[in-house]
DNA sequence: ATTAGCTCGTACGGGAATGTACAGGTTAGC
DNA sequence: GCTAACCTGTACATTCCCGTACGAGCTAAT
């Protein structure tokens, strides 16, 4: 794995700089547009298209390489904030600290779909749905979270809101500001045990 | 208006036939995919693509008469469910009647998003969305539904929902026949009157 | 200071999609 | 049955984006 990661070391500081331009402006752009040109992308980042095209071979491997690193991000996140305890406060703790970061990879992330091979999304972000998924079952073994609905559309309808806040920020329909708690109480209704009166098929 | 309708009525019934069948194929296109060729739609409708072009000058003059055309449909529906009584089960009854047109209307436009002018969209489903706005109020003002969030927020993320519920069936991760029940458990969940526990800023 | 790596522009070729032009064949409507 | 409207295929111009090639200038590292 260690020579993997680095298999020709030979790289000038100022190369790497580059590169991190590159890749902080892809995501950042195919967040924004999943359609984003590789020349939009360059521009983005303050670089010859060129330039990117010595480091990156296709666009696709750029958009797996900018998706990589946001989840490497998010993993990141997701590994400092405290998950015990109750299981909606650290529900709203993890969404507090990550609700923003979450949703642009999701719209990285439908840029992705449309350009890398299908399973290959499933194997990357996995680690992180996975652990989401640990603590919705934790919930439900404390009696807190639903138990009525697949755990699998839980989990996508978070990501469905989290993405929509991303949507209607960007839109100017929603202050960032008020956004983390419209996040946090929105999913965490979702997640709650419904009330008697609301149940559709009693 | 009437002139406008129909500037030229000599039109013979074949051709209204071929339109039709356009119009229906590309609604069904447009939703799997946004970005669907012309020629894929022209295929889809057992059309020559050139007889496409002899009825819409233009891909966008087309994807906009599909995105009428859907929402005309919902307007129909949702003109035909009973929304007096209990605010929470007449949604419920809307959602049951109409999530899975109104799904494919979100995919649909976003479509139309990448093509049509900025407020052109608004206009054309400002009276669907006024409708279901005002549900959403009345259900507060009976004290069923949540105040502490901006009613556009509720509208939005309704609209999320049902789209990710229609991608997820579209993808095979959620069956169609609890798909209904599933849609109408989260929006209600979103849309209710928090449980004092889950109040996130108290 | 020399060398090897990096930057970047211009230019080119390939592919895909949009929209136009033309021309032969078919069909509805009077 | 005649006519005009309609369907259809092929072919073409245009545009946009991707990826490659060449080459000249700049910069980090030894």
């Amino acid at each position: 794995m260690v020579s993997a990661e680095t298999p020709t070391p030979r790289r000038r500081a100022d190369a790497e700089r580059s590169i991190a331009r590159i890749v902080t402006a892809a995501r950042v752009s195919l967040s924004r547009n999943p359609d984003a040109t590789v020349d939009d992308i360059a521009k983005a980042a303050g670089v010859g298209r060129m330039t990117l095209y010595g480091h990156f071979r296709t666009r696709s491997e750029l958009v797996e390489r900018a998706l990589v690193d946001a989840l490497e991000a998010g993993d990141k996140v997701l590994a400092d904030v405290d998950l015990g305890g109750d299981a909606r406060k650290a529900m709203a703790r993890l969404l507090a600290s990550s609700w923003q970061l979450v949703a642009e990879s999701a719209a990285l992330l439908t840029a992705a779909q449309s350009v890398l091979p299908a399973g290959r999304l499933q194997d990357l972000h996995s680690d992180a749905a996975e652990r989401v998924e640990g603590l919705i079952r934790r919930g439900q073994e404390q009696g807190v979270f639903r138990t009525d609905l697949p755990l699998s559309w839980l989990v996508s309808s978070m990501h469905y809101i989290l993405n929509g806040a991303a949507q209607e920020n960007r839109a100017g329909r929603l202050d960032a500001t008020q956004a983390t708690q419209v996040v946090a109480a929105t999913v965490l209704s979702i997640l709650s045990a419904p009330a008697a009166e609301n149940l559709t098929t009693p």
